[in-house]
DNA sequence: CAATGTGAACAGCTTCACAGCC
DNA sequence: GGCTGTGAAGCTGTTCACATTG
């Protein structure tokens, strides 16, 4: 396929792919069809195939897409091929939950470091890692940390990502219910939980 | 406007329209024009304007919105202007967090029943709900319960979402990373957060 | 023959430009 | 004059149909 511009919504549906061929690795699968992908993922054959094809012949026609080299293949387009690391902003409920989400590491996603502004609750320890000072958050560049999660109140979500993208961050999962001012060089991924639960009712 | 289908990106942006009428509420803003709104929410202003559009007419023209029954009409479309229960499946740190969530009650959400197969969470409180034995989802329906969110382990997610299903429930927030078999009375949303934070490093 | 890879058709969503109204 | 409401245009993403390949 000729170069074209890859969609967002194909990025998107990369970790899912990913996930699945790392599943099936485990279940000693070598090869699966699109349609057999489709029906396990909940979407369609040809989407798979046009999505995977953006980024080069992956499968070898009568046969499927072989699992552990398209599990490699998407790992180096997502630069999941290295382990990456991530701070968490936040050690309120639902950023020490995170800490703990054993979903993470499937992507080779580790939270790293954890900041709070609380003076109660730096020092502490959640799983292996110590809480620490949101002042500190300036030193993720030296520590090579370009990846954030931002879990703090809302009231303090703005400065808080203004002060990530001083340090160097390069990618921020939003989950406070606020949009983040625009800094062109970071990219932002909002989810919002209780918008996500308050849609359920407008289609029962 | 003559009837057209809704867009399903619209209905996903009503409760971000929800948020900011109700926070303007607060600030004692009586009146927003679309661009004004965009400017908060990250959108543009025709985005909002047709948006709105779709369900009458909301403002006025040369003045803008009006902030109290704006909020006030999206509250009804998205069936949320009383208030909607929610069932949490699955009382692990996730889970639990989401029950303390204060972003719920905005939109008139509630978490009102908890249910979790270990029997050593089962009878423990989550600040004031009980930990109910999973089995007992099946009283979901007598208790007019017909929204869930499902946060229980991936092998366990495919059997809970059935058992929600056959009680009754209409709506689930899947917290869980896998594809659930498709009911058809049932809508799902599907929040993958390991996906979501994997997705960044493409972007770096 | 089975299944990929892909141009082309199609559908859905966003943006534009401006008519209509306050 | 200012801002909404909206058909039309433009764009993005999905689905189709089939040529192509092992």
């Amino acid at each position: 396929m000729k170069y074209r511009k890859i969609p967002e919504e194909t990025v998107r549906r990369l970790p899912m792919y990913l996930r699945a061929f790392s599943l099936l690795r485990t279940e000693d699968i070598q090869t699966i069809s699109s349609r057999q992908l489709a029906e396990r993922l909940g979407l369609n054959s040809p989407q798979i195939r046009k999505d995977l094809s953006y980024f080069g012949a992956f499968g070898t026609r009568g046969v499927g897409y072989p699992v552990e080299s398209s599990a490699r293949r998407i790992r180096e387009i997502l630069k999941l091929n290295t382990p990456q690391k991530a701070a968490l902003v936040g050690a309120g409920r639902l950023g020490t939950a995170l800490v703990a989400y054993p979903g993470f590491s499937l992507f080779g996603l580790e939270i790293a470091a954890v900041f709070d502004n609380n003076p109660k609750k730096v020092g502490r320890k959640i799983g292996p890692v110590k809480i620490e000072d949101a002042r500190r958050i300036s030193t993720l560049r030296k520590r090579t940390i370009r990846l954030a999660i931002l879990a703090v109140p809302a009231d303090a979500a703005q400065s808080a990502a203004k002060t990530l993208a001083g340090a160097g961050v390069k990618g921020i999962l939003n989950l406070t219910p606020c949009h983040l001012q625009g800094n062109r060089r970071v990219k932002v991924i909002d989810v919002d939980l209780a918008s996500q639960l308050g849609i359920l009712p407008y289609y029962m």
